[in-house]
DNA sequence: CGTGGGCCTGTCTA
DNA sequence: ATAGACAGGCCCA
């Protein structure tokens, strides 16, 4: 497929949004929502296998205005060089039931240890698809890591955070939620209802719903993005938060609240894109 | 409303 | 090599 948007894919698998896609001989493979693929990209000529065109348009958000989001959260300096170092990186549009589990198991975790956990459950409860010669395995359905006992969840290094997947597992499996319906939803009240489930607090609604249900103006204020804000922007924020935030470890969700409203605030409605940017930003340099 | 402490375990750094 | 810090936090008291 011939590119006529500016477009990354190195950039857009690998700044943390994904966890899923392995990297072989020069090919990306993953399965998404049951779809085994591969791609690569030379220049603007994107190439691929298992799906079709309008399955990665969709999936890469192609059809995305990248241009007019990138000048939407230009706001300063800082956010200009983040937006520079990263041409083309777009965020993907995530299958739901996929986001929601990566991102309970995501807590407190670094990025290649979420890799291995989501690796071995999707070995161990997925589905084996052999494509293209190489052994993939489709992300588990509800229904097995609903009926997964602790000890298997446990196996796959999910700590503490066995319970919380089988605990949502269960619900989406009841019919407790419908995805297509919170995509429809205005970003607070899908985050709401998002919030409800097991392992799942604002942060982690927050990337949901940026990551999976096209809330491109939710901000989710991880670790990183705290640092950020707290060396670049605390100047703008209310003197007393700023200096409450500073002398403690962890956020209270007052706390989150206004550090994410504030980041909604500033960037606007890609207040998403924005973080996105600066988060990769700053995990790279250095 | 805010706060403190506990929690599983893989990675990376000193 | 081995310890210790730190991980894209959440839950409960």
């Amino acid at each position: 497929m011939r590119l006529d948007v500016p477009f990354d894919l190195d950039f857009t698998l690998c700044c943390g949004q994904v966890f899923r896609w392995r990297k072989i001989d020069g090919w990306r493979y993953s399965v998404i929502a049951g779809n085994p693929l591969k791609i690569r990209q030379c220049g603007a000529e994107l190439e691929f296998k298992g799906v079709d065109d309008k399955f990665v348009t969709h999936y890469f958000g192609l059809n995305d205005d990248l241009a007019q989001i990138r000048c939407c959260v230009d706001r300063d300096a800082y956010i200009h060089k983040a937006l520079r170092s990263f041409e083309g990186l777009r965020l993907v549009r995530q299958d739901p039931w996929e986001c929601l589990i990566s991102y309970i198991c995501a807590t407190f975790k670094s990025i290649p240890a979420i890799e291995q956990m989501l690796l071995k459950l999707s070995v161990k409860f997925g589905e084996k698809q052999v494509f293209e010669g190489q052994d993939l395995y489709a992300f588990p359905a509800p229904e097995k890591l609903a009926h997964a006992n602790l000890k298997d969840l446990r196996d796959c290094s999910l700590g503490y955070r066995a319970k919380y997947v089988q605990g949502t597992a269960r619900q989406v499996l009841e019919g407790q939620v419908d995805f297509e319906c919170l995509k429809k939803l205005p970003y607070l009240g899908a985050r709401t209802a998002l919030v409800e489930f097991p392992g799942i607090g604002l942060k982690v609604a927050d990337c949901v719903s940026l990551f999976s249900l096209e809330k491109m103006e939710a901000f989710p204020v991880d670790v990183w993005v705290r640092r950020i804000i707290m060396n670049h922007y605390a100047n703008l924020l209310p003197e007393d938060l700023a200096k409450k935030i500073a002398s403690q470890a962890t956020l209270s969700n007052g706390q989150y609240e206004r550090l994410n409203a504030w980041g909604r605030e500033y960037f606007g409605r890609y207040a998403g894109y924005a973080q996105e940017y600066l988060f990769h930003f700053e995990r790279t340099r250095r």
